[in-house]
RNA sequence: GCGCCAGUAGCUCAAUCGGAUAGAGCAACAGCCUUCUAAGCUGUAGGUUAGUGGUUCGAGUCCACUCUGGCGUACCA
């Protein structure tokens, strides 16, 4: 629909100069009777050409050359809004199109070429992944749904580092609780992982090794082999949500391949760090930032903005043309540093977006959870999947915009009942499925002859949603939002509720049936489109 | 102190570069199953969009200040 309006538009554009400047805007209006879809160009265009908006309106819709067999009519309404309302035929032509496009339809190619990267998850192999975690890896790899549906070429990454000084700890705290399985009587300092896993891992490296490792000097040995199980259960607690990234990014080789010092180098030859009290600080004042900060410590070890500038370098060597980084909000103070550093050397920060969600407010018997890995106080990705089902996780991290802190009610959402929304989207799907097995046992087909016959307000409502589904798709993408789609779906589903309620299929006269199959069959593609896009499954009975 | 995010119906949240009468779900209340899945539908009720001021044809949305909450503000990541 409004991409019919928007060639109208262009071809004014040629009687009307002013249509020239301004991309004619159009928005679906939230009130019944004022049309389909609606613009307010006429009152944007009021101060510049000095003239009443509602005269301007009709002298834009004198020059539109529209096909009335396409738009119904055009309205000029309020202080200066114009309304076009579409045709019925019109809008049932979405009905073929969909039954064509099956699950291509919503899609587009308009970064087709286009190579992006998105950086999720992220988090250190130092114990499982939490809910916390949830609402990022979520978010990630929805959001990469989107951009492929787009047309973008997408790599999930994850980043990691082995190295530091919590991974140490962690490595000990293996190492003490082997000797304790052991026999030894060992002293467990509380700022160590407390975790019920370490002992689990100390468990299988007496399996392998029995008490050969009680020689070790270091935590090396406990170390590697805590990591490997550890990332064994993030990969299957991924894959548990169908999350699959391509790339694991160890931080570690940007070490080896000298990215560093080339990063540290280049800092030095642009005159944009400095030594002062043995450490090495980023001029980030220089940069625009408050403050410069240290690079490199006076330990000789880098600061985490080092790496991070290394490591999105190689993003853009890589050849991404968008760059994402999901991020928690505790991480909202990091990037600037990062990016400024990114640009000093040339790059374009421009190409990396970083969306920053908001924490997940965990709620257990109407108290609030506090989560913190190294003290084991928290509730696993695992455990939440495995009690409420993939679809309601993916669905409960998708339904709310990032900027918004995001409570997770654990008992509402074990409690599988009507108030999860996720059941309405999918029951709408199943209820069609339904309807397509009985209507093929009547030999009732779909047909796409008689729309004129669907012209009941539930039936034109219906269609009418149908027709926003791919530019919710596209803005969506643009824009980061999955949650869009969630309630797009809602939308969606609601209308086909009550087209269901107030339609009947068997027992209407036969052409009616089966162009109301074919309306069916392309609720049901959409719907399936959206969720998939959500990672949420359609089942086909419930 | 400073920075980022938020504050909208009893609860959880929407609201498309600022648009028309601020919308859904849940909870409450009243109805609808002899016919394609009642995990559904219809209706009622529920609001000074935290507050004050400003910008303009028009503000939940933009600006300033105040209040409340979350997260930061490291030679942790």
């Amino acid at each position: 629909m409004k991409d019919y309006l928007k060639t109208l538009f262009e071809d004014a554009s040629n009687k009307l100069d002013y249509l020239k400047i301004n991309n004619a805007f159009f928005t679906i209006p939230n009130q019944k009777g004022h049309g389909d879809l609606s613009t307010n160009i006429a009152m944007i265009l009021t101060k510049e050409l000095k003239k009443n908006p509602r005269e301007i309106a009709n002298e834009i819709i004198e020059n539109l050359n529209y096909d009335s067999t396409i738009i119904e009519k055009i309205e000029i309404a309020g202080p200066g809004f114009i309304n076009f309302t579409f045709t019925p035929i019109f809008l049932s032509k979405i009905i073929s199109q969909i039954n064509e496009e099956k699950s291509a339809f919503g899609t587009s190619k308009k970064y087709f070429g286009k190579k992006a990267n998105v950086e999720f998850v992220s988090a250190n192999p130092t114990g499982p992944l939490t809910v916390g975690h949830g609402r990022n890896a979520v978010i990630g790899d929805t959001v990469a749904n989107l951009l492929e549906s787009v047309g973008y070429d997408v790599d999930r990454e994850y980043y990691f580092n082995n190295a530091g000084r919590q991974m140490r700890v962690l490595g000990e705290s293996v190492q003490l609780r082997y000797k304790a399985l052991l026999g030894e009587t060992v002293e467990f300092p509380e700022e160590y992982y407390q975790g019920e896993y370490i002992k689990e891992i100390a468990q299988l490296l007496i399996d392998e090794f029995g008490d050969k490792l009680l020689s070790e000097k270091d935590e090396t040995v406990f170390k590697s082999k805590a990591e490997t199980e550890i990332f064994k259960e993030i990969k299957a607690t991924l894959e548990n949500l169908d999350i699959k990234m391509k790339i694991f990014y160890n931080e570690n080789s940007l070490y080896e391949e000298g990215k560093i010092d080339y990063v540290l180098a280049q800092f030095k030859e642009k005159d944009l760090s400095y030594e002062k009290d043995d450490a090495i600080w980023l001029k980030l004042t220089e940069l625009g930032n408050e403050q410069d900060k240290v690079i490199v410590k006076s330990t000789g070890e880098p600061t985490y903005r080092l790496p991070d500038i290394a490591y999105h370098i190689t993003k853009f060597n890589r050849g991404y043309d968008l760059i994402i980084d999901v991020f928690g909000s505790d991480h909202n103070a990091t990037f600037p540093d990062v990016k400024a550093g990114i640009k000093a050397l040339g790059f374009d920060a421009e190409k990396v977006d970083v969306l920053i969600h908001q924490f997940v407010t965990i709620l257990e018997k109407g108290e609030v959870v506090k989560m913190s890995t190294r003290k084991a106080n928290y509730i696993t990705l695992d455990e939440l999947t495995a009690s409420v089902g993939k679809d309601v996780v993916r669905y409960f991290f998708n339904m709310r915009s990032l900027s918004s802190h995001l409570n997770f009610d654990i008992d509402l959402a074990k409690k599988q009942s009507e108030e999860n929304p996720v059941f309405y989207l999918q029951y709408a799907h199943a209820r069609i499925s339904s309807i397509l097995r009985v209507t093929i046992e009547q030999d009732l087909h779909a047909s796409f002859v008689n729309f004129n016959l669907l012209n009941t307000e539930a039936e034109i409502n219906l269609m009418k949603k149908l027709h926003q589904f791919q530019n919710e798709v596209l803005y969506s993408a643009e824009n980061y939002e999955p949650h869009r789609i969630a309630n797009y779906l809602e939308e969606l589903a609601a209308s086909f509720h009550r087209f269901y309620t107030e339609c009947r299929i068997l027992g209407s006269e036969v052409r009616l049936a089966e162009a109301r199959i074919s309306l069916v069959q392309a609720a049901q593609i959409v719907l399936k489109n959206g969720l998939s896009i959500l990672g949420v499954t359609a089942p086909d009975s419930m």
